[in-house]
DNA sequence: AAGTTAATCACCCGAAAGTATGATTCTGCG
DNA sequence: CGCAGAATCATACTTTCGGGTGATTAACTT
């Protein structure tokens, strides 16, 4: 950036340097206005498309894509009023837990897991923690 | 392309009318060469950077990428010495349905289809349906 | 201060899932 | 033909799930 304007700068300069030259040189003061106008017309376009394909160039962006992306829909959760721990015990289950063992993980009582599974599967409508996983991975709620 | 060469003549001309018009209305023929120059210099600058932009200006790629693909690996069933009809239950299972559905599905008793799960948790090394659909899937016998 | 939501836990009961064992039928293959 | 593997079904038993109801507490919102 800072190298293409120092260019650019050195470029006009020696534009003038090269027009005064040839203006004292020659003593061809009569060349006509269109003349001048039209050089530097070209030479300014010229400079301008290299300046702006310099300046307007984008680097390449590497971007990683995952195989399998993902992005939470946190929208969808709040539409659907399930909470921060109704989604963490969704989490388990999809990852196979039982609820004893989800209970456990989350240092909480059997029956509160339990209360936590009902209430996600009316707010998902399912019937089954199979469902439960299906449905959530097809809204995207899951990986 | 065709459309910003045209702009871009138009500009030329309209240029040369706007100094043309300067010229006669107000009778500024003492103009001085410098005061043109600088005008064209930055004027077909500007133009040089948007034709160059415009021209340079690559059009984004659209490339279709498919959502999930999937591919069973027959192979690794066969490792696992999964029968055709203890998969059709597996797949039964990940869309959420009960024993009982996969027996109504299938046209057997429940009792089979409860045999057909207990053979494939054993050689699917789990212990519950939910651990078998993410094993499944991480196994990639399941999209 | 009163109301709302989230999180917690309890008890009960029935349904579903899972385990173990054994048996019968069917089918493809050497 | 005979046998192995697959598919079928049964019975009995244990564990896990899921539904319903009710209650308490903490953290908010109004």
């Amino acid at each position: 950036m800072r190298r293409t304007v120092v260019l650019y700068s050195l470029a006009l300069a020696a534009l003038v340097f090269i027009l005064k030259f040839l203006e004292y040189r020659y003593f061809v003061r009569d060349l006509s206005m269109e003349f001048y106008l039209g050089l530097v017309a070209v030479m300014f376009t010229a400079l301008g498309v290299w300046a702006g394909y310099k300046l307007t160039r984008k680097k390449p962006v590497v971007v990683e894509v995952p195989v399998r992306s993902f992005v939470l829909d946190e929208g969808l959760l709040a539409q659907l009023t399930i909470s921060k721990r109704e989604y963490e015990v969704l989490e388990l289950i999809a990852k196979g837990l039982s609820n004893q063992e989800i209970a456990n993980k989350l240092f909480v009582s059997l029956n509160t897991v339990k209360t936590h599974t009902s209430n996600l599967f009316s707010k998902l409508d399912v019937k089954r923690r199979t469902q439960a996983i299906e449905k959530a991975q097809s809204l995207r709620l899951l990986p």
